[in-house]
DNA sequence: TTCTAATTGTGTTCTTTTGACCCATTTTTT
DNA sequence: AAAAAATGGGTCAAAAGAACACAATTAGAA
């Protein structure tokens, strides 16, 4: 066992004891945005060792009186300033030499946010945005950590929308299909895949001018001018209840 | 705060110090198994306070060399007697006061095994099977927990056919149909629901008389025969995997 | 101005899948 | 032998999916 628990000490240096052997637990954020162009990861350099100077996911200690949910959102914002629109849990994190220094069991989050940039925080000496597919090597265990998030976010896309909360409110078609290729790994037809989306009703139709958008910018190519679109919240969150109701299999 | 951190004491009661707060960690088990009428739940009663003779999901707290999968696995075992031929995880609950004694989070399995019945374990005086929706008030929050297992588990389905881990080695049609009626919480029309099993290739046809099925058995009534499929895990699993590749929206 | 390359929008056709439903077959009871 | 209960095989139309053709718009080059 790599971990270290420390039988009958006691004092100031080690104040929390407990009958039965315990672990820490963290809480950590696999956060993604979109530039309109690639899927981002946002990770913090890591000021301290283990792993001094790697790059890592943001997070830290949940509170006693935190749940881990609360403990993640509030390492959140302590170590980039962002507040996270969606936070969702899918894994936890527990093989017991994952630190070197003591068991540290993880419960990472998915936080999809809108994509701006991040100076870092606090804690973090530096927080930078990543393209998915050109991350370093990560501190721990991050790596595996984050390649489970890509699973986990493929699959609720499939249940729900949730790319919509990635893009800002107002963007274009090419640039809706791009986020869903990068996410799910695969190419859609252009036609097939704008009609599907339209079907669903979720999209309202915004005109051809883009509006004070961050990620809507015509670039010097010589081509049309895309269509802009918002996406429509109420039928959104019905689409939502209704993937958790009516299955199919 | 509920839970006890009892500061600066040492000896015999009170062995395990840290420099920070920790958490108890425990593995609980779902326990799903289907008769071929009702999926069933397997619950235990509870021996000790708190929550003394109330029903459980079987489970306890991870050895420190454990992962938290294999802490469900053993407590399983020791519990029930049975071992689990799919695990899976699908959240943590972290509630700081879930547990009124101290902070304990759960990882809490979905373990998918073939009916048998099953006596008490070593720690648990009883042990039982509950059709899922006649399951009692549960101890902590386990009522939360199940009703979270049942919603991962017909996400899960929908993925790959992890129902075929329920089923014994030969089933009928109607078998399998009330099967994802029963987790999917909705009606499938008769034929079309065997033409779309059929379709997917991962059925064998095994003939119309049952070889040693103790699912399969002949009510008295007056019909014809059903026909016996059992599945086959090669197509099976080459399904498992093209289902995390090839994403659909 | 005109032409070209790049990119987007709209439509068409064919195939596959799904949903709803009819009727024949088998088996036990009357 | 007839009736009741449950399964099996099949049809048909509607919906969804896949593949593809062509027109429209825009910036820059000729």
């Amino acid at each position: 066992m790599a971990h270290s628990v420390f039988k009958y000490r006691t004092g100031e240096a080690y104040p929390y004891c407990y009958k039965y052997p315990q672990v820490a637990l963290t809480a950590d954020c696999v956060v993604f945005s979109y530039d309109g162009k690639d899927l981002l990861v946002l990770l913090i350099k890591r000021g301290q060792e283990p792993f001094k100077d790697r790059w890592a996911l943001p997070g830290g200690f949940v509170n006693p009186d935190e749940t881990a949910e609360q403990g993640a959102r509030r390492e959140l914002l302590e170590e980039t300033g962002l507040e996270a629109s969606h936070l969702e849990q899918f894994k936890v994190f527990s093989t017991p030499d994952r630190d070197p220094r003591q068991r540290v069991v993880t419960v990472p989050f998915i936080a999809l946010v809108n994509h701006k940039s991040v100076a870092g925080g606090d804690d973090a000496a530096e927080a930078r945005w990543f393209p998915v597919d050109k991350v370093p090597p990560l501190a721990f265990d991050h790596d595996q950590i984050l390649s489970e998030a890509r699973t986990a976010l493929r699959r609720s896309l499939y249940f729900s929308p949730v790319s919509f909360t990635l893009l800002p409110p107002q963007f274009t078609m090419p640039q809706l299909q791009r986020l869903y290729e990068i996410i799910l790994g695969r190419k859609f037809d252009r036609r097939n895949f704008a009609r599907k989306m339209n079907s669903l009703g979720v999209l309202d139709f915004q005109g051809i001018e883009s509006v004070g958008n961050d990620v809507v910018e015509r670039k010097d190519v010589p081509s049309r001018k895309p269509s802009i679109f918002s996406f429509n919240r109420v039928k959104w969150s019905r689409m939502k209840d209704e993937s958790d109701t009516n299955f199919e299999f």
